[in-house]
DNA sequence: GGACGGTGAAACTTCAGGTTGCCTC
DNA sequence: GAAGTTTCACCGTCC
């Protein structure tokens, strides 16, 4: 086997490769399994290289309009030539790390599993550093092998005349060599297995099916999950039958079908019987919702009247949607034992006790929703990332779900009239959107205006659209500028209304 | 004698990502 | 299970 010498600068052997690919001209994508360990070991190889990309470093510090220490450290890597790439950056840093690569502005992006799938990034070398990644309950795994082949896939770019492209795996000794070598460079890539039958993927489905008349009875429903992967795959319909006949069971109890009554029933096989959507289902199924998730949502919202935000928030932060929630880590015991003390009587789902299993979920959707209410009381991405250790990547990811959620929510309360909560649930939903608080909801009405300057405006005495109207003579100027002043200016005199979501007149027409 | 700083070992903590889902102007 | 971070004990130095 030929074998190569790279130069030992450090003593980790993937910066060492990184460094060298540099030094060849060429670019590295090293992967890593944390986040963590991206950030550190792009820092690491940084320190070694001496790129000038003072623009790009900048681009990526301002990204936000205010950086996080996230930022800081990104931009400081950047301008010397390496940087980290995980979802935890916001979306604006991710694509200008991508054109910088494919621009070759950067040698080399230390990466979690983001930029293996989707995202084509291709370069000479890919360097895998770990194949091990921990899985909460089963420790250390393997990495499948179909990974460790995408990984590998992104080496060489023949649209830059590479003739070939180097993947590199890291041992820590001999024997792991081999086995590396034996498992993932020999080995066979894993099957494909179907999903079906996990419950929450089979009852999205069943619902789904039965919502759009696709099956109308239960030997319909069979016969259709007979035709499918699954069935090919395992060919054992006594386990699927019995899961659908459970399935449907639930459906009932929750109120998304009927089931007309059989006359005869077998012991091996589901009853023939017909199966109708009730409007609640066929809404369901329409909102792409769990039913699970419908489930739980309903109940919450029935059980008290009295809505406040933060229950609103720690009901949609425990569904199987918002998962993963917001693990909460040992220092952050207190503040999330607070903030239950506070809420704790107007919560809708009810409180595990500490010995629960569930407990720790329960909490992580503490945890998630205190974030999400802090956003609405306005603190910003360099706050959250420091008091929730949550990256501004991760918050956007979990605001457009609890966006959804909550319009879920709204769809709900109108079928079941629950009117009362309507109000309440789509202030909170704008609120969320634009992370303000309450009284800033009247200013956003206007277009250009969002969380910052409609602050900007309520600090300088407008706190609603009559206040504004009564502005003198240059006082929107002087906070907004002379552009969006005069454009709010010209909006009050009723020439250029905002384009607004109803939901969103809805809920702001109340002030 | 005590404050301070540097060092290394031990103890402690944490651990990927994503797709579409709704509606609408 | 391992990497990375924090804590802590220990020692030497300086005022």
């Amino acid at each position: 086997m030929q074998s190569v010498r790279i130069p030992e600068v450090t003593d980790d052997p993937s910066v060492d490769i990184a460094l060298d690919t540099v030094a060849k001209g060429k670019q590295a994508l090293v992967f890593v399994t944390s986040k963590r360990s991206a950030e550190k070991t792009a820092e690491d190889i940084a320190r070694k290289l001496k790129g000038k990309q003072e623009g790009l470093a900048r681009q990526l510090l301002t990204a936000l309009s205010r950086p996080t220490k996230q930022c800081e450290r990104l931009a400081k890597c950047a301008s010397r030539g390496a940087v980290f790439h995980h979802a935890g950056l916001a979306q604006k840093q991710r694509d200008l790390i991508e054109t910088a690569f494919r621009e070759g502005k950067l040698g080399v992006i230390v990466c979690t599993p983001t930029l293996a799938y989707g995202v084509n990034l291709p370069s000479f070398r890919t360097i895998v550093k770990s194949v091990k990644r921990y899985e909460s309950g089963r420790g250390l795994r393997w990495i499948p092998v179909l990974e460790y082949l995408q990984y590998a896939g992104r080496s060489g770019r023949p649209d830059f005349h590479d003739d070939h492209g180097e993947a590199v795996l890291i041992a820590s000794s001999e024997p792991e060599a081999e086995e590396l070598l034996e498992r993932y460079v020999h080995g066979q890539p894993e099957e494909i297995y179907s999903k079906l039958a996990v419950e929450p993927v089979l009852r999205m489905h069943l619902l789904a099916l039965i919502a759009s008349g696709t099956v109308r009875s239960t030997s319909s429903i069979l016969s259709f999950f007979e035709r499918t992967f699954w069935a090919h795959q395992f060919k054992d319909m006594d386990k699927l039958t019995t899961v659908v006949d459970r399935t449907l069971r639930r459906l009932e109890e929750w109120g998304f079908i009927t089931m007309a009554s059989s006359d005869f029933v077998s012991a091996d096989e589901l009853e023939e019987r017909g199966v109708r959507p009730t409007s609640l289902g066929m809404r369901v199924a329409q909102l792409y919702l769990d039913p699970l998730t419908a489930h739980q949502l309903i109940l919450g919202l029935g059980s008290h009247r009295g809505l406040s935000a933060f229950a609103a928030l720690q009901l949609l932060s425990s569904t199987l949607e918002m998962r993963p929630a917001l693990r909460v880590k040992v220092k952050e015991y207190d503040l999330i034992q607070d903030a239950l003390l506070q809420h704790h009587d107007k919560l809708l789902v009810e409180e595990p006790t500490l010995y629960d299993e569930e407990y720790d979920a329960f909490l992580a959707s503490v945890k998630t929703a205190l974030m999400l209410h802090e956003w609405t009381e306005e603190k910003d991405e360099p706050y959250l990332l420091e008091t929730f250790d949550v990256r501004p990547g991760e918050l956007k990811v979990k605001l457009q779900t609890a966006d959804w959620l909550l319009y879920a929510m709204v769809e709900l309360c109108k079928l079941l009239g629950f009117k009362e909560l309507l109000a309440e649930l789509m202030k909170i939903r704008v609120r969320l959107e634009y992370g303000v608080r309450e009284e800033l909801l009247p200013l956003l009405k206007l277009k250009g205006i969002g969380r910052v300057r409609s602050r900007q405006l309520f600090a300088a005495g407008f706190k609603t659209v009559g206040h504004l109207k009564a502005a003198p003579a240059g006082a929107l100027e002087r906070v907004l500028g002379e552009k969006l002043g005069q454009s709010v200016r010209e909006q009050l005199e009723g020439k250029t209304p905002r384009e607004q979501k109803p939901e969103q007149q809805a809920s702001l027409s109340g002030y």
